[in-house]
DNA sequence: TCTTTTTACACAAACGTTTGCGTTAATGTT
DNA sequence: AACATTAACGCAAACGTTTGTGTAAAAAGA
């Protein structure tokens, strides 16, 4: 209720001006040791906190970034999130997150509330919608550093953080084929996304290299690689005359609803079937068997993304505008890959 | 890098004055609807976006919260953080996020950074080492609005958003005595924290109703409800001489953990033993047995808290400080605790 | 001892908005 | 026709900090 107290107020108390009081509390060199103790002490004993909006107004530097997310509440981005905000933290910045809900309006109505210096950068997952970055380039005019991560916009010249998918997806096929599969399907996520594209890539690609033959049937589409999609797949595969003998899925849920299905079909994992996830999620340590996945870096995603994000921030003048770091991923081998037979 | 366009500016343009412009711009009823008009598109034109620092700082109001939670990547906080969003994005606040990491020194670190005027009122989760409040008294003296959820401060009178923690245990309990058990063990959380303690009086109270027996050897406690907590407990289980004949867990991660270490050791669930988790975690519906378990309502948790918040910031006249919501839980009944025995 | 440097502080402007009040012209009222 | 009301806009102060510059006294150099 009643006005707080403030720089002002505090140099009246000690017969100092404002100035000085400012720099006693910002340790510079030009105040006397004697006097910066006094402020210290009577800015303490007042209960004296500065008004940081007025402050950041004066330097128009608000230390705070901005997050993009489609949902908080999906694993994956909590974790980025997480990141971010860990690596913000330990150098002074905080973190005022958005969701977009994965919708196009809603995301362009959030970029317009953070054009306004409220965010020095911003950090973005693109909605699923998006196709459109036109409300993305304003930032670049006003010289507001950005960076994407996870689904970034292919057309668009800019910073993005993003996991090497393509090799992740090569590696995973290419430890089933290790594992003596040699029908192997996959559950792919929207083509409409870069990710989900890269990691069907990759998942040919290691086909091709080691001569095993690409039958379009056993690449089922989702739209968004849900459980329910996962199940739908898994029950396709099941009724196949020549079923797959190994199964990469594009994300763990779905990896999971494949397992549970085939095991309800008496469908021995990894025994007549191995399967392979993508992500990490917690569930992929606890479903029976144990899933392999790869693990996608969520975290250091989000620490990547917040350390480019300051420097750009602070770098004013080498500001890049677009630099790629990709991260790699590693394979996490668990009971649900491993085949007696070539074990290697 | 080039300084960006200001009101004074766009005033300039116009051959109007500042405060003309302002309040044209918001659509004040002293303002001619031709030089509003007038104003937005000149604004539109030249790309000028109000300075949203200066706005805050004049008006005294950030149209900011706060939240403090132990982990953003924390599945139930994620959804709690959610639903404030939600709330706030609607109600035009935005929200800033700190993770304490359920350290006690980082938490008090935070509330120093939020006494300076940055956000207009604050949600916090207690970091679980937590048991002193005296970094939170100071909001209070300050006049700013706290609202507390899920973990709260039990000595301290304050606006807290809870769930009926005991009544939910009951039922839960009281479900499986229903469905014929008659030795039901409890997996509990930490004693130091109050809704654990909840839990346990419910699961008491419930068996105490129904003239059970409460044997101390079943209650076992742990320290976070971790799934390798579960597991212990479980193989615990499996030793005595008479095992359980259900099991009322005190979250979901150790009732899985149960799950599947009685399922190996060849017990059916929920034939030989019913199962009872508590939160709802995505793995409960997916778990086979599928877990029975209570709702926590995280999302609606949030929306209650940025609810009761926002209400505290705007109406400082009636300005209460010590509010208690308790939200109504949901028993989830699935596979895992239903007995063809008195299945009613 | 006189000048130069250093130390320690004060002055005042500035950041970009918002808002109470004042002013003019147009409209409405007797 | 004289007055009251309203409509539409301008003036200027204020919000609380930071920071470039000015200045006195003290210390150092000659």
């Amino acid at each position: 209720m009643s006005s707080r107290i403030t720089l002002k107020d505090l140099a009246k108390k000690l017969n100092l001006s404002p100035s000085t009081i400012s720099r006693a509390l910002a340790d510079h060199h030009s105040i006397g040791e004697e006097t910066k103790k006094r402020v210290r002490e009577k800015a303490e004993e007042v209960g004296f906190t500065p008004n940081s909006i007025a402050a950041s107004f004066r330097k128009k530097k608000t230390k705070s970034i901005g997050i993009i997310v489609p949902r908080i509440d999906v694993h994956f981005h909590s974790r980025v999130i997480s990141g971010i905000e860990e690596f913000a933290y330990k150098t002074g910045y905080n973190v005022t997150i958005f969701q977009s809900k994965d919708s196009f309006v809603r995301e362009k109505e959030i970029t317009k509330i953070l054009q306004n210096r409220m965010v020095e950068g911003i950090i973005v997952c693109l909605s699923i919608e998006t196709q459109d970055y036109e409300h993305f380039k304003r930032f670049k005019k006003l010289g507001m550093p950005l960076v994407f991560y996870d689904r970034v916009p292919s057309s668009l010249d800019a910073n993005k953080i993003i996991v090497n998918d393509f090799e992740s997806a090569f590696t995973a096929t290419e430890h089933l084929i290790k594992n003596n599969c040699k029908r192997i399907a996959h559950i792919a996520g929207s083509q409409n996304t870069d990710i989900f594209k890269e990691r069907l890539k990759g998942y040919t690609a290691a086909l091709k290299k080691h001569h095993l033959k690409i039958d379009p049937d056993l690449i089922l589409p989702t739209n968004n690689l849900s459980y329910e999609e996962g199940v739908i797949c898994a029950n396709k595969y099941l009724e196949m005359e020549s079923r797959p003998d190994g199964v990469f899925c594009a994300n763990d849920y779905t990896a999971v609803s494949v397992i549970q299905v085939f095991r309800k079909a008496g469908i021995n994992i990894p025994k007549d079937v191995a399967i392979v996830g993508f992500s990490n999620y917690p569930i992929s340590g606890i479903i029976e068997p144990n899933l392999t996945t790869v693990n996608d870096r969520a975290f250091q995603m989000g620490e990547a993304a917040a350390r480019l994000l300051t420097r750009q921030i602070e770098d004013e003048e080498n500001y890049i505008g677009s630099e790629i770091i990709t991260l790699n991923t590693e394979l996490i081998v668990r009971e649900s890959s491993i085949r007696k037979a070539s074990n290697k």
